[in-house]
RNA sequence: GCGCUUGUAGCUCAACAGGAUAGAGCGUUAGCCUCCGGAGCUAAAGGCUGUGGGUUCGACUCCCACCAAGCGCGCCA
């Protein structure tokens, strides 16, 4: 039972009555006193215009056989009409979990149709940074929601491997490797300074003075994309492909999307260079795609690597970005526009950038210095599963402060432990009871109408919404909403076990709640899941 | 100057397409351990949702103006 069943068997009743109205919305109550639904049909069919009196429909809804055999009471009140369902079907969901367990609450919502996110994609020329982080936690995240809900989901990194960035990162390994052997040499200015190049350095054997810039550029960025894989790994992050702009340049499909612009008459030459009239597609103002040297922007192959994706069929885009990225969007919306690719079917999320603290002290980031503080050295010191959740816990849209002290903590104040606690908690309850000699089969068709407790009733209602919950979360690509919702589960769990007893002389109760703890279990254990965080068996 | 994002309890955040008395956690205060793990629970205090207007049955949510913070505004990537 949800909201769009409810909303369903409404407007048939009110097709049958001839009245066309769709309108409205069925929500899950706000209160206790409201029921289970509410829906706004009243005020909305006044709204409208519709003169139907609120007698009329809800003697309608009460002469209509569904509404009748799944509902215990309707009734009206401040204008909302409030649903009251039938406990027994409450109980239904028990036998749902036990029985799809860990494929309860997936759906096909999707619709097998086949998602890109593109995300992470930081230049191979450092280590990942904690921004990076949070676009790595979120994408992983948002993949597997995705997926859960019946997309097909390809999960991409766009790897900046040629260029002027990647011509300094070779030019600064090099004078690592001189310094090292006693030649005076030094970085350029907007060359690389972090530590991790003289690393590198150390491992290349003598006699490698007289190479040229482009070889210390190839080692580097194995190295360093080395590096970025194995950090991606311990943060239990996976891409499907890694897309290297250098291939894309040297395939020639750079020249051949300009050629293509060029017939359509999207590009035009001023002052030496070529400009994409990215005006028409409602950027701000046109953007050059050659430079007057002759050599691309950094547009030209994102355009080319857009006009990839679109080739390869997907239904739906998605690029994570930072938010120094966020002009950039119009651009490329006009690019995707051009290449003759619905611009809604690109969506790109900006995920904020992560402030650290130690306590109340700010930590301070210096990238031009070399000097901050890498995704490794946050996960070595708070551990891949709380930094991920912190990640997690806020909208992307949002700033984030990130408190390492807090998320170190064992205590009631971190979310994580607070989370994890419960999870363990089900797992030593379901085994104290298997201890006692209640067994699977037993506990399946126990009489689960015995759980009557407010709490109980709460904590039935928590994992039924599961479900709708998950779809919502894939539906606005709102990762966070998961995360709140296993804190909220945690919480009324927490709460129930401390007051009632779950195993004990009463077998027949015994074996609901039991049950129940082995629902609650199960959620809990599909929506860290769909976080990617993983599950501890103990603490 | 222009554009984008954000502004909700002391702190960190929720609030589903505009819904009912704006909710959690932490912190504070007062309580709870012979018992399935107290890394937990119960309760209290805490709010003019940045400010001022507008739209309507109803606004944290939509519109306008202003204030504050962050980020953008290259033939950089």
């Amino acid at each position: 039972m949800n909201a769009t069943e409810i909303k369903e068997n409404l407007t048939k009743i009110l097709t049958e009555a001839g009245i066309h109205f769709e309108q409205f919305s069925v929500f899950p109550a706000a209160k206790k006193e409201f029921g289970d639904f509410s829906t706004n049909l009243l005020f909305k069919l006044k709204e409208s215009g519709h003169h139907t009196s609120i007698d009329d429909l809800i003697s309608l809804i009460k002469k209509d056989k569904w509404f009748m055999e799944n509902f215990e009471k309707i009734e009206e009140k401040n204008g909302f009409l409030n649903f009251f369902l039938k406990n027994t079907l409450i109980y239904g969901v028990i036998n749902e979990i036990l029985t799809r367990k860990q494929v309860f609450g997936k759906s096909d919502y999707g619709n097998n149709k086949k998602v890109l996110i593109e995300f992470v994609s930081a230049n191979p020329t450092g280590p990942l940074t904690i921004a990076h982080g949070r676009q790595a936690a979120f994408g992983e995240s948002l993949a597997r929601i995705l997926s859960f809900c019946g997309w097909r989901v390809t999960r991409e990194y766009y790897l900046n491997d040629c260029g002027r960035q990647m011509e300094l990162l070779g030019i600064s390994l090099k004078c690592r490797y001189l310094q090292l052997r006693g030649i005076c040499a030094e970085i350029p200015e907007d060359g690389y300074h972090g530590e991790y190049l003289r690393d590198i350095a150390k491992k290349l054997p003598d006699g490698c003075e007289n190479r040229d810039a482009s070889f210390f550029e190839e080692i580097a960025k194995q190295e360093i994309l080395n590096m970025i894989q194995q950090d991606l790994d311990q943060f239990n992050v996976k891409f499907d492909r890694y897309f290297s702009e250098k291939e894309l340049r040297s395939s020639g499909r750079v020249e051949k999307v300009i050629q293509k612009l060029r017939e359509n008459s999207l590009v035009y030459e001023h002052q030496g260079a070529l400009w994409f009239r990215s005006t028409l597609y409602g950027d701000d103002k046109d953007r050059v795609l050659i430079k007057s040297d002759g050599s691309y922007t950094y547009l030209a192959p994102d355009i080319a690597y857009h006009e990839d994706k679109i080739t390869r069929a997907y239904d739906l885009l998605i690029n994570l970005w930072g938010p120094d990225h966020a002009g950039y969007i119009p651009r490329i919306k006009a690019a995707v526009a051009a290449m003759g690719f619905s611009p809604e079917k690109l969506q790109v999320i900006i995920v904020q950038l992560t402030t650290l603290y130690r306590g109340k002290e700010k930590i301070s980031m210096s990238t031009r210095k070399g000097q901050f503080i890498t995704l490794k050295q946050l996960m070595d010191e708070v551990g891949p599963d709380a930094t991920k959740f912190f990640f997690l816990f806020r909208r992307a849209d949002s700033h984030l402060d990130f408190d390492m002290e807090l998320a170190k903590k064992k205590t009631e104040e971190n979310p994580v432990y607070y989370i994890q606690y419960a999870y363990v908690r089900a797992i030593h309850i379901l085994a104290f009871g298997k201890d006692r000699g209640f067994d699977e089969n037993e506990i399946l068709h126990a009489d689960f109408s015995l759980l009557k407790e407010p709490q109980e009733i709460e904590i039935l209602k928590k994992i039924q919404s599961f479900p709708v919950m998950v779809e919502h979360a894939a539906k606005t690509l709102e990762v966070s909403k998961i995360a709140h919702y296993i804190l909220d589960l945690a919480g009324v769990f927490h709460s129930y076990y401390q007051k009632f007893r779950v195993v004990d002389e009463d077998k027949k109760m015994s074996c609901a709640r039991l049950g129940l703890v082995q629902c609650v279990y199960i959620v809990m254990q599909n929506g860290l899941d769909l976080l990617g965080i993983s599950k501890p068996e103990k603490m």
